[in-house]
DNA sequence: AGACGTACCTGACCGC
DNA sequence: TGCGGTCAGGTACGTC
């Protein structure tokens, strides 16, 4: 699913295919994905020049020329492309194509959305640069008030990393690498983990997604990712979605784990025996 | 205010 | 072959 390594590929990919143009002809047809609506949505992007394509944690936006941006989350499902074409069929789109923006160089930007958990957005504020946390690739990142944060929360170090509150950009993926290469069970408390342990899981957030995005993100066996190319994914997740597979560290089998319950629940991956709960699950 | 629960959505998969 | 049940998770929002 997309996190902050796909999101920085279909922005990078997207830049020079898109940045400079005009868009000429705005469709969209999902009102409950489509922000403010779809008039405004409509209205605000038409006629107006891409002046450039940036991403904030799993964000990408688009600022055009009014100073208004065009906002795109992919949810989990999301995707974006561009093709060759001056025109369209609105009656003949595939049915998970919610979005065609028809662009002055007789191609079109074209967004799908096979589960509908993406947004496209129009928007004169971004209220997420504030609102979410430091970019885990920023040459600034604030690694130890991080680790200080965490070391004051009670909730279990994966939710508390996948808060985008606090540090922007890792999703399930993601967050269940960094908990093993830092050899730290899933469901211990942020509270519980020395801090030392908690400045080594930090660590190594930068390396992890920096490779992630060298190999263009992670497409699960589901097939859920495509980049703007219509390419898989090629990295390889240590943990993530392995159950069942050899640890590669230890050989252990590799175990699923549920964090929270009911339709909150989130799966996630470790190995039992390179991720001991020995602080964790103290208090349950 | 922090922690936690609820809801959205539908393709893929599985057991019968 | 068909069908009901389960799983997948990013994020906004409600509750305690």
């Amino acid at each position: 699913m997309p996190e902050l390594p796909e999101a920085e590929t279909v922005r990078a990919q997207l830049e020079p295919q898109i940045v400079g143009q005009t868009i000429v002809q705005t469709w969209a047809r999902l009102p409950r994905i489509t922000l403010p609506d779809i008039e405004n949505f409509v209205a605000r992007t038409q006629n107006q020049k891409i002046i450039a394509a940036k991403r904030r944690g799993k964000q990408i936006y688009f600022p055009l020329e009014s100073g208004d941006n065009l906002l795109v989350h992919l949810g989990m499902t999301g995707k974006l492309h561009v093709e060759n074409g001056s025109e369209f069929d609105p009656e003949s789109l595939h049915k998970h194509i919610h979005g065609v923006l028809l662009l002055s160089n007789q191609t079109r930007l074209v967004f799908t959305d096979a589960r509908t958990f993406g947004k496209l957005a129009v928007s004169r504020e971004l209220p997420f640069l504030t609102q979410m946390g430091p970019e885990p690739l920023d040459e600034d990142f604030p690694a130890e008030l991080i680790a200080q944060k965490l070391k004051k929360k009670a909730v279990r170090i994966k939710a508390a990393i996948l808060d985008q509150t606090l540090i922007a950009g890792l999703g399930n993926i993601y967050a269940d690498e960094v908990c093993f290469l830092a050899r730290i069970h899933p469901e211990t408390r942020a509270c519980d983990i020395p801090i030392e342990k908690l400045r080594e899981l930090i660590s190594f957030m930068r390396p992890t997604l920096e490779r992630a995005i060298q190999a263009r993100g992670a497409t699960l066996k589901d097939g859920g990712y495509q980049d703007t190319f219509g390419n898989f994914g090629e990295f390889i997740p240590q943990i993530y979605g392995r159950t069942g597979d050899a640890c590669d560290l230890c050989g252990t089998l590799i175990q699923r784990g549920v964090l929270g319950a009911g339709k909150t629940a989130r799966s996630y991956h470790f190995c039992e025996k390179c991720q001991p709960a020995k602080w964790a699950l103290a208090g349950r």
